[in-house]
DNA sequence: CATCACGCTGTTTTT
DNA sequence: CAGCGTGATG
């Protein structure tokens, strides 16, 4: 018993007691899934707390902000309010609040910008026609591609030629020109004053490598460190955890090498088992009871990591009995998959659970699309995590662009976003405005004095117009809200113009308004949503607490835990280009997601899989025995899992879903006959009238409101009207 | 030089 | 489906 009267023992078994009371020194924390690692966490913070260090002075880095505020209040409410005080942040934003204090030790200036993915391809593109693409016949990677590669190869901290033979054999030809782009880049970094999020992270090292002040000034800053995750961090962050805890070495790292799923960004899980060569005397201690699946849930997470080539650590095991084995569904097609999802939550709610206590996890943001659309004809509510982000939407980036050159001036990436906007302003005049502004310093106010501006370049004058207004005024004084209104005045008009589902975009666009309402000033406003852009509706606070499922992509999901998960996977054998289980180490991280997402759930776990390929322009069918999802469960004992198949054609009466065949069947006539003239609605896009029948599963349909007026749909995703 | 229509391709994950 | 390249048009 404490002074305040937390009872550690009573809420803590012994292994976390033991990292609780753990103080100072080093140590390392191995916490299998659902172990009760965020809870020790918590407890700890609470115990520095009690023991009279400040809680400024405790440092807990994560890997989102969510999960740091999440904790921090967690532990004020559950122990000691003074946790509150607590710093808490991710890398990022720790790198971030850093290099803005000490920017010039770096020879950069203190104003810089960041830029997110978008921007860095957006940049990337600009600069790929600056160089000779390579004759042979080989494509030349997309932007996307070549954002994926520079950001890997400086996370790995590889030169790129090693990187290309290791990880991208297929465009080792373009080494050549993938070197000058790495280094165009980096130059136009350098040149308008960017860093993107490796930067941030890269450069924090440098800082802290090479200058002892601000290190023994931040160890002053920051004497308790936490680290969550820890099996998420790359070398380079592995560097600055190492130089942060260099002068006291009370560093507490804390993760799980099997939930380690995040390779792509350079992430090594043995920066766990390294911890132990940098600092001596590390007390490492492992978690391995778990507090939240049922045995035969864990029976198959433990059948899973079996299965990896490389494990460490533990066995998870649980004092709970009972509990109903996993079941593994063959649901036939992919719209089957939806209506069996569909109708199986819409049971559970008729027994009585609550739809917060669902979740349908995948692979990847585009593979719940299907069930989005069986999910809103049903009216159930969802919220869905991961995936496309609507910050990078098109109408937000435009937008902000505005407001970003009111904050800095000379951002060239959103010039040029935002004179493309002007009507017949292209990719050519954009940059010869641009190059103009910079030999003229100072655009704001003059933009009217291009000297190519005529009659038909109206648009250029109403911005120039729009600019003086924030040029005249102190930009620090500005209200984030009150230069939100007046660019939307100028903006709004172009919305309209440009998209056709305008009054969904204006809204979003409301939404922003809101949450730029909360802050004082627009630097901040802009620094956060980069760094924590909102992912969900949520986020963006328009939904009000209100009970709804949960979608969510499995990187997503980490750290979270649900009485009901739904698993969807298999569409990864249908890609040509999914050569990912030739590949054993992605084989291995593979394995690994499907061990993040299995471990959420609390007490029953459903895994589907399609064994049968059915989507538009890609007709042809993957042999069950190649879908992702069996090639984790073939090699399990057979009663891990509960195999079952439903779906029209089988006739299944084992299964537990029995529906009237037209309910849900595709060979059935029913519901899904479509002639040509019908009326439908797409949940998304509206009203529309079937135009021509094209293939078997296969329609085209005229919509009136959408953007493209003529498009392939899917007959589920379809509803008569 | 900007824009539009058309056809082809290729699909991740996050700060 | 979007994002890119191409070729025609203004």
């Amino acid at each position: 018993m404490d002074r305040n009267g937390v009872d550690y023992a009573a809420v803590l078994n012994p292994a976390q007691l033991e990292a609780v009371l753990h103080l100072a020194g080093p140590a390392l924390v191995i916490a299998g899934a659902g172990s009760g690692k965020t809870r020790t966490l918590i407890y700890r913070v609470a115990r520095l707390v009690e023991e009279g260090i400040q809680p400024e002075k405790i440092l807990l880095l994560t890997f989102t902000r969510k999960a740091s505020q999440e904790m921090i209040e967690r532990a004020s409410s559950l122990a000691d309010a003074r946790c509150r005080f607590v710093s808490a942040g991710t890398f990022h934003s720790l790198a971030l609040q850093i290099l803005r204090q000490h920017a010039e030790a770096l020879g950069l200036s203190n104003s810089f910008t960041i830029l997110d993915r978008s921007d860095m391809e957006e940049i990337i593109s600009s600069l790929v026609p600056e160089i000779e693409k390579p004759k042979s016949r080989t494509r030349f990677p997309k932007r996307n591609t070549i954002a994926n590669i520079l950001s890997k190869s400086a996370n790995l901290q590889q030169s790129m030629e090693q990187f290309l033979k290791t990880e991208y054999v297929q465009f080792q030809d373009c080494l050549p020109q993938l070197q000058i782009l790495e280094r165009l880049y980096a130059e136009y970094k350098q040149e308008h004053q960017l860093m993107d999020f490796d930067d941030l992270i890269i450069n924090l090292r440098s800082l802290l490598a090479d200058n002892p002040d601000v290190r023994i000034q931040l160890s002053q800053q920051y004497s308790y460190l936490m680290v969550d995750e820890y099996q998420d961090t790359n070398s380079i962050q592995a560097d600055i955890v190492r130089w942060l805890a260099h002068e006291h070495k009370n560093i507490m790292v804390v993760g799980d090498d099997s939930q380690s799923i995040y390779s792509f960004r350079g992430a090594n899980y043995r920066n766990m088992f390294e911890f132990t060569d940098y600092f001596q005397d590390v007390k490492i201690i492992k978690l391995e009871e778990n507090f939240r699946s049922s045995q035969p849930i864990l029976s198959l997470t433990n059948g899973i990591m079996e299965q990896a080539s490389e494990q460490f650590t533990k066995c998870l095991f649980t004092n709970r009995v009972g509990g109903e084995r996993p079941r593994a569904i063959d649901t036939r097609t992919e719209p089957e998959q939806s209506m069996f999802i569909t109708r199986y939550i819409k049971e559970k709610i008729r027994e009585g659970q609550s739809l917060k206590d669902i979740a349908v996890l995948f692979r990847a943001g585009y593979h719940s699309f299907e069930l989005e659309a069986e999910l809103t004809r049903n009216g159930i509510k969802y919220m869905k995590y991961g995936g496309f982000k609507f910050l990078e939407s098109a109408h937000i980036k435009d937008f902000l662009a505005h407001l970003r050159v009111v904050v800095n001036e000379d951002e060239a990436v959103s010039w040029m976003r935002i004179l493309r906007l002007v009507k017949n302003v292209g990719l050519a005049k954009g940059k010869s405005i641009i190059k103009w502004m910079k030999d003229n310093h100072g655009p704001l106010g003059r933009l009217g004095d291009w000297p190519g501006i005529g009659k038909n370049l109206q648009g250029l004058t109403q911005l120039a117009e729009l600019l003086s207004i924030f040029d005249s005024s102190d930009i620090n004084n500005i209200n984030p809200q009150e230069a939100f209104k007046r660019v939307m005045a100028y903006y709004a008009p172009i919305l309209k113009e440009k998209y056709d589902d305008f009054p969904r975009r204006q809204k979003e666009l409301d939404q922003l308004l809101q949450i730029a309402g909360r802050y004082k000033n627009i630097d901040n406003f802009l620094d956060d949503l980069v760094m924590e852009p909102p992912t969900s509706s949520k986020d963006l606070g328009f939904d009000k607490e209100e009970e709804c499922l949960t979608l969510s992509t499995v990187h997503s999901a980490k750290g979270l835990e649900w009485p009901v998960v739904f698993i969807i996977w298999a569409m990864e054998g249908r890609f040509p280009s999914a050569k990912a289980y030739q590949n054993p180490l992605e084989m291995e991280e593979e394995r690994r997601l499907m061990y993040v997402a299995a471990t959420r759930a609390m007490d029953e776990l459903i895994l589907c899989y399609p064994s049968k390929e059915s989507l538009p322009g890609w007709q042809y069918e993957i042999p069950y025995s190649q879908t992702g999802l069996s090639s984790f469960i073939r090699g399990l004992p057979g009663d891990i899992l509960h195999y079952e198949k439903i779906g029209g054609a089988r006739k299944n009466k084992e299964s537990c879903f029995k529906l009237p065949a037209s309910d849900y069947s595709l060979d059935t006539p029913g519901i899904m006959d479509f002639s040509q003239g019908e009326r439908v609605r797409h949940p998304a896009f509206g009203p529309g009238v079937v135009s021509k029948i094209v293939g078997d599963k296969k329609i085209e349909v005229l919509f009136r409101n959408a953007g493209r007026k003529l498009l392939h749909i899917e007959y589920t995703t379809l509803e008569k009207i």
